[in-house]
DNA sequence: GTCTATAAAGCGATAGAC
DNA sequence: GTCTATCGCTTTATAGAC
């Protein structure tokens, strides 16, 4: 609390409306007026938290990407190879198939030209930290003689990439329905059948 | 050319100008004034030839739909089959990394939520039919006997899930520099190598 | 810190002349 | 079809009272 003594709630106010703002309305479609209407302050509050839309802006990611590097790690232990990449799997896709995650992802892609240095810290603290944490998983998979991983983080990569680049997590991306019969325990299935069958 | 004998050409430069605002800035960050300005005519000509904003902001979308549907089909005749796989998979990224389909991506999820039929065009223009020409090669490959597949739709969602859910596709769009030592090739040899070692 | 009120600029869209 | 000029509204941001 090293702010002014005590934030009186309404900062914590204006960035939890702001931030719903920005995740459903991208950055130039969010208004400050509707952010101070959200949030029940006026404007010029606003403006004394922040020194504007960008700072506000930054400080949702900011905050964002705290929340994220604090999460847990990926476990594996005491469970065989299928179920820990199973397990896995599942953690992965719950996080990133959060709606908070994909409106995080949709508005700092389509800010990534105007603020870059915004969209490395949101990328350093979400998807390197995550590949980090995973890959260090697959090293002890294979430590233990479960997998054959010469390269943990290509390894981590390809294993995400099946996860997020696939059609399940795209059509969740861009909101639209699923196809019949595409489950996301079918997703998952796939990419860790392939996976084991690959990295034996 | 059924719109008025010519088209004058003006029409072609709004489209032009507009499909550059709208790429680089989004939809929100887009002003019909700098389009105007960009396009070398006034603001009113845009209005004579568009309903307004979001029916230019469509027109843009509908057309790039209609040139990626145009797109070729994936081939993998007269090759081995790392050698097809690399192929397309090359083909892939150079389609998937154009600056211009990187901003298509970023600007329609990030209108997504305000445009859903307009998502719905893009996705099933452009991933649903690329996936499904991958898949067909695929199932090519798989009759001569060079893979075993049994679900080509869900063997091709996992080689480009693969290849664009990769950090490097990721970096990509993010406009972020690629880690050193980390190149297209080097991703393409990684999705290729897992996908013959998983699928025979 | 927080409010009301307002400034100053930009926005999408239109009227009317040619 | 194309232009200039402008309307009416919203935007970000600030002044000044409390």
């Amino acid at each position: 609390m090293h702010r002014s003594r005590r934030s009186s709630g309404k900062r914590a106010a204006i960035l939890d409306a702001a931030r719903h703002c920005f995740l459903d309305m991208g950055f130039a479609g969010t208004s400050m007026d509707v952010v101070a209407g959200r949030a029940g302050v006026s404007k010029a509050t606003i403006y004394a938290h922040f020194a504007g839309k960008d700072d506000l802006f930054g400080a949702i990611i900011r905050h964002r990407c705290e929340q994220v590097s604090a999460a847990r790690l990926m476990e594996g232990k005491g469970k065989n190879v299928r179920e820990a990449l199973t397990g896995m799997a599942r953690q992965l896709m719950q996080t990133l198939l959060a709606p908070e995650a994909l409106g995080m992802y949709r508005v700092v892609a389509a800010e990534a030209a105007r603020q870059p240095e915004l969209a490395r810290a949101y990328f350093e603290a979400g998807p390197v930290q995550g590949k980090a944490n995973l890959a260090a998983a697959l090293s002890a998979l294979a430590e233990r003689g479960d997998l054959r991983i010469d390269d943990p983080w290509r390894a981590a990569d390809l294993f995400v990439g099946m996860l997020r680049g696939g059609e399940y997590f795209n059509r969740a991306l861009l909101g639209l329905p699923q196809l019949d019969g595409r489950t996301l325990d079918g997703a998952i299935d796939g990419a860790v059948d392939t996976f084991l069958r690959a990295f034996v």
